[in-house]
DNA sequence: CGGGTTGTTGATACCGCTCAAACACTGTGG
DNA sequence: CCACAGTGTTTGAGCGGTATCAACAACCCG
């Protein structure tokens, strides 16, 4: 019962169960499973069967897609709180991507087959859904137009603006950290160019001022100037 | 009640209206408005207020994000039976693109307030918006994954490929005509590159017998090595 | 017919990828 | 505690795919 209560209270801010009766918050948790997930361990893996359904209780994600060649792209990122791998809800019968752990997670697992159940006892659940699903198609959008006009000095200056906005941890001198693990192979992955590239702008801009890096993290020193740079 | 009834059926079998009591779809039709959109007008304009959405009956509709710099990006093509403007219902407030005719088009326009309300009623409506938000963004990711990996004539052959799945119409001499005015200046805005580069890739293509084109007409004559050419 | 839209094609420039090599940091095990 | 391997980062040189610039041709509609 404790431990109920306390699953309860753990959840009863996210997105996702935003109003939701407590027996049917009850009803949802009686039949959760708990998972840890150490760095670099997949959560689910593309072309899988789509059996189970997550919300990150902590730490951090990266989902990637993998193309035949077998590179590697970027889709998201996952923060605490979110939702992830409900292919079955979009009727995907496997999943289009992997999602990989970038620090140690907790996630929290259903199975896909609930997820008819838990809509049916509450719709606010598809409703919800909607609107995470809908903020994501906005994002990839905003990304495809970048793609499509944007050359990489400003797509990659988008990027880390986006990234300090949703992984920033303010410094004590005034910068902003990203709040995980990134390598320059990553930034690339999510911007559609190479790793050299990106160190070789990361160089500059760390020679002017505008960011701080190291190995693995990268830190922005100077927001005006960085969304100057994206603004082009 | 002749003409209600007409209505009904027309909408019946569209994918949003799925597994709904004829009563409620009596109810949703009750407030409905029928508009006609000129080609080259638009249905909504980016930045406008979301005050409506919208299911195309009949036509073609391009709907077109713009950057600051004035350059358009196709975000996707509307066929008929698909719900559009559906900004609010994913917690947007304006609309965040253009949605402009292609061909001449009749739309059926709720207000966005009902939305509300329509989903109250019938709750299947949140899972089937959400069937289709998640179809588009599976569809956007495979963009971005174009965009960020391939070369122009690849992205520009898988974009015909998905053309001629979703507006294909088989003609006399096995060729494949896209069924709706296409410029080379709309394949540039929906591959990221330039008509200049969309113009020699078809005019090499039709060299070698894989497409066949006249002025904003384009037809895939051997699917095949188009998919080959997709392919790399 | 004339003006606007759409499409073609050539010449040139350059952004950013590829290839290559070396260096730096981190954790591990002897 | 140091050697070493593995991972991540930096930097240079060269080249190629595409954008850009430019001019013209074809087509359509009023």
């Amino acid at each position: 019962m404790a431990s109920r209560k306390l699953d309860r209270s753990l959840i009863r801010g996210f997105d996702l169960f935003r109003d939701m009766t407590e027996e049917n918050l009850d009803a949802v948790l009686a039949t959760v499973q708990v998972r840890t997930v150490e760095p670099g361990e997949p959560v689910f893996s593309q072309g899988a069967s789509a059996d189970e359904f997550f919300l990150l209780l902590h730490g951090h994600l990266k989902v990637v897609q993998i193309t035949p060649a077998g590179e590697q792209v970027v889709v998201r990122h996952v923060l605490p709180g979110e939702v992830f791998g409900i292919a079955k809800a979009i009727r995907r019968t496997n999943y289009p991507a992997t999602a990989e752990a970038v620090t140690e997670s907790i996630v929290l697992v259903w199975m896909s087959s609930q997820w008819q159940d838990f809509v049916a006892l509450n719709p606010v659940l598809a409703f919800n859904a909607l609107e995470a699903v809908g903020e994501r198609l906005q994002e990839a959008h905003t990304r495809i137009r970048e793609l499509s006009t944007e050359e990489v000095e400003r797509r990659v200056a988008h990027a880390l603006l986006r990234l300090i906005q949703r992984a920033g941890r303010k410094e004590g001198d005034g910068s902003i950290l990203i709040d995980f693990p990134l390598t320059r192979q990553d930034i690339a992955e999510m911007t559609g160019t190479t790793l050299h590239t990106v160190s070789r702008l990361l160089s500059a801009w760390e020679g002017q001022g505008v960011v701080r890096s190291a190995r693995r993290r990268i830190a922005v020193t100077d927001e005006n100037r960085l969304a100057a740079l994206a603004r082009g």
